[in-house]
DNA sequence: TCGTTAAATTACGGATACATTAATAAATAA
DNA sequence: TTATTTATTAATGTATCCGTAATTTAACGA
């Protein structure tokens, strides 16, 4: 028992071996968020698959699941379509996380969590504090990230979660693009503390409330930002 | 041109040729939803494959895009696990939709919609009405659905369209086995009409907060009676 | 008997090969 | 020339094959 586990750690350390499906769902879902794979452009499953150095096998199974979270169209005899990501798409994506997270503040607020449940979200409410005392806005966008999906883990509920882990790395990205833009978030923190503070406190009602209008507030900023930059079609 | 478009509804017309990969989801699908594929079992991809009359590979590619829509979880060696859908499962995936339903609600009240956009709608409801003058329930219960999924056609949000699609098939096969053990639904048809009215008139916060209304109603008998007669492991 | 190691089996991940069919180019007729 | 049919090409869908790694079984020693 005790060998099993070292061996399984040493194997751990030595190389994660991740299937090539799924490295190539990351490596692809990396290539699109990073623009490398242009939105609009079709790639054909033998190009895709010399460009990964794999088989088409595993490219095949990798455009299937990127198809299944929506950041690509299979077109037979077209090749996998790399979707844009419009204002439209992050209003529309912005708008099911907000509300996916409110009803996650909403449930956590019901659920007696334990203190030390609010660690890492206490611990990232500090981390965008200090960030905004240090001027650095990368390292608020990442505690701004963490408070959310801790969030929304605290709701407990899967379904959530999944959609939560299928859409957030997209708006990460359009964040990063426009972090540089906007104001300093710092009526941001207010509103997290809020929230927080009312999901301990068991107030479910006033935790959604709150955090739908930080919701609403940043999600316009943001595609205003976007309308204005022309970053229409990343 | 036009003869292009004939040859490709005659073609159309004679056999829709889906590919392996889908009609095996498909299938899949069916199988897990009439619970002829046991939840909790676990199955080899090639006895999957067998009983599809296929081989391993398009197999494999539909239970990964099952898996990304959270019916199947796949894991090597042990076969891919028919996962349950237990009330607390009910529960979570009633969250989800009821709050993406209220925002499409939401939504729809801003859209101005031309009144012909409504049609089905109204329609849905005054099936609903024939429906339970008649006490025929199955009836209701596809008009209601169709009420509902409507309704989010006409938010117009495609990320909201897309998961409603994913989870509808899982709720209605719920509600089908609850349907002749739960009082005659005469409330949800008010209901509905109020929901319309106010998306006519575009009153959208009212919209939304009486569909919740109603969707919390519906989903807390839904998850009663899944408890109660012990549909725990469908 | 029980725990440990070694051998055998088996399921999977993935490459390859091939048949099918759509897209494209060429050829023919109007 | 333009439209229509035919031939060609190429990309996909799928079966098959194989190496690898995990699981199970057997063997062995304590």
């Amino acid at each position: 028992m005790q060998n099993t586990n070292v061996k399984a750690a040493e194997k751990f350390a030595a190389q994660k071996k991740k299937p090539n499906t799924f490295h190539a769902v990351d490596t692809l879902k990396d290539m699109i968020l990073s623009n490398k794979l242009q939105a609009g452009s079709n790639h054909l499953e033998a190009e895709l698959a010399s460009l990964l150095g794999m088989s088409r096998t595993p490219v095949r199974e990798a455009t299937l699941i990127l198809e299944a979270q929506g950041l690509v169209s299979v077109v037979p005899r077209h090749g996998v379509k790399i979707l844009a990501i419009s204002p439209k798409d992050m209003t529309e994506i912005y708008q099911v996380l907000t509300e996916l997270e409110c009803l996650s503040a909403e449930l956590a607020a019901t659920k007696n969590h334990a203190d030390e449940e609010f660690h890492d979200a206490e611990k990232a409410i500090q981390n965008m504090e200090t960030a905004l005392l240090d001027e650095d806005l990368e390292a608020w966008a990442i505690a701004d990230d963490k408070f959310h999906s801790e969030l929304v883990r605290l709701g407990e509920n899967h379904r959530v979660i999944n959609i939560f882990d299928m859409y957030t790395d997209q708006v990460k990205r359009a964040r990063m693009l426009t972090l540089r833009l906007r104001p300093i978030p710092t009526k941001s923190n207010e509103d997290h503390r809020k929230v927080l503070d009312a999901i301990k406190s068991g107030q479910s009602d006033i935790a959604a409330k709150v955090h739908k209008e930080h919701r609403v507030q940043a999600g316009k900023m943001l595609v205003e930002l976007l309308e204005k930059f022309g970053l229409n079609n990343l």
